[in-house]
RNA sequence: GUGAGCGUAGCUCAAUUGGUAGAGCCCCGGAUUGUGAUUCCGGUUGUCGCGGGUUCGAUUCCCGUCGCUCACCCCA
């Protein structure tokens, strides 16, 4: 029989990587707690309608990315594709958002049935920010200058870019898509077959397309500036008046347009050119309508979502971990091992090493192959001799410094001291 | 969903114009019966992705299939 293997598109973060997401994640966290956001847990399966409603019917990510299966009871349930659909859905159930100021974190993965490539996964990893109650443009600064805070840490803030634009309200956007789709039909023969087919689905991402042959059609193409109403161009002109002020650079990239039907306002993207195809690290905009869309009151809202993965990638070579305090205990003997155990627990209750004691046996010579294969940068030997004295034989593993002698009481004590 | 490249040991890879496979790393044992990492010696690695075809004979050639990777589409 074949062995089962993972789902395709679905990873194993193995131990050695998994130290990179849990340093990443820590930073993140950290971060976003000290611009004040909360962290909000949301559930992996939400009611299919949630997504196809909010995201919008025409996009892929509805049409033919979710994983959609029926419940027991013959609801439609859906594995989240994104987390604003859910945070807004938990914020209106509990009343979060009424007259209220909310600033929300969350993360965690998410679930689009896509072809993988690098990049790109069908189970995937997002940390998420969102802001409700506040009409900007001063979050939307807040929101960036919080993004660039995480890339600084992270030590990448020279592989990213800001790449800024505006939609406008749903009266422009409306506005701008019929004048996008006359220009593109008065120019239909030139358009490639995805274009032709986005002309019906989605006009603004025309403007998206990689086709080099495209490229001079969408250059002339309408811009959405024309469409704007004066409300927008102040909240445009406010935002990029911040970002100058607080020395974020950004590019303002009249193309760039979302996939997502809620945006409006203010979009951006973190776009890097060091990982592959999918440049995208980390994504947003305004979503203003959509809490009164789902049934709460109209809430002005702007947020973002990073997609780990691909800042995981990015950031990897930059990183170094913290170093660990660990020490291999090695037990020679009887006596040794009945005692070994509790004597390491002692040891965990007294410092604030990690403490792996050898299992399976193995003379001392074996042991300390073992130890030194492990993380550990000390081995505690304790056999006969040093049961008798009371004492561990304390052993640097990585460093030139010569074996010494412990009393049992005092291991604690001086591997805290030590670090 | 579309296209291209690739599937040989746990990992990274080699080889055979068609004659049933090899290296490094890893792992185990020994030199070293209480001293690891270095060095030396020895040992185990395998339905050559799967199925079919051609052939005296296929890991090699052909067809199909599955898987992986990258790109398109789409998106974080």
């Amino acid at each position: 029989m074949k062995n089962i293997q993972a789902i395709r598109g679905m990873n194993d973060i193995l131990p050695d990587t998994s130290k990179y997401w849990a340093m990443v994640e820590g930073i993140l966290k950290q971060i976003v707690l000290q611009y004040g956001y909360q962290e909000i847990r949301l559930p992996l399966i939400e009611s299919t309608k949630l997504f196809s409603r909010t995201i919008g019917e025409a996009t892929d990510i509805v049409e033919k990315e979710m994983y959609t299966f029926l419940d027991r009871n013959g609801d439609s349930l859906t594995l989240r594709p994104e987390g604003t659909a859910s945070c807004i859905r938990a914020g209106i159930e509990h009343g979060l958002f009424y007259n209220q100021v909310r600033r929300l974190f969350y993360y965690g993965p998410m679930f689009r049935h896509e072809r993988p490539q690098k990049g790109r996964y069908r189970q995937f990893h997002q940390f998420g920010v969102e802001a409700y109650g506040l009409a900007g443009p001063d979050i939307d600064a807040e929101i960036m200058l919080l993004a660039r805070s995480f890339w600084q840490e992270l030590k990448i803030d020279n592989k990213v870019e800001l790449q800024i634009n505006t939609l406008g309200n749903a009266d422009a956007r409306a506005k701008y898509r019929e004048r996008l789709v006359e220009y593109f039909k008065g120019h239909y023969e030139f358009l490639d077959e995805d274009s032709k087919r986005r002309l019906l689905s989605n006009p603004l991402r025309i403007l998206d397309s990689k086709n080099p042959g495209l490229q001079d059609l969408i250059k002339n193409a309408p811009k959405i500036f024309e469409c704007l109403d004066s409300e927008a161009r102040r909240h445009f002109d406010g935002l990029c008046d911040i970002l100058d002020k607080v020395n974020i650079p950004y590019v303002v990239n009249p193309r760039l347009v979302r996939g997502l039907d809620y945006y409006c306002l203010t979009v951006f993207e973190w776009v890097t050119t060091d990982i592959g195809a999918q440049n995208a690290v980390c994504a947003g905009g305004h979503y203003d309508g959509l809490v009164a869309e789902m049934g709460g009151k109209a809430t002005p809202a702007i947020g973002f979502a990073l997609g780990l993965e691909r800042l995981l990638s990015l950031a990897v070579d930059s990183l170094r971990l913290p170093s660990s305090d660990v020490v291999y205990f090695v037990l020679l003997g009887d006596q040794a091992k009945a005692s070994g155990m509790l004597l390491a627990d002692k040891i965990r209750q007294n410092s604030k090493v990690s403490v792996i004691v050898n299992c399976g046996g193995g003379d001392l010579s074996t042991q300390l192959k073992r130890a030194n294969k492990s993380e550990a940068n000390i081995a505690l030997i304790l056999g006969e001799a040093e049961l008798v004295k009371g004492e561990v034989l304390l052993k640097y593993l990585r460093e030139n410094k010569p074996q010494e002698n412990v009393k049992l009481e005092d291991v604690g004590n001086f591997l805290n001291s030590n670090n």
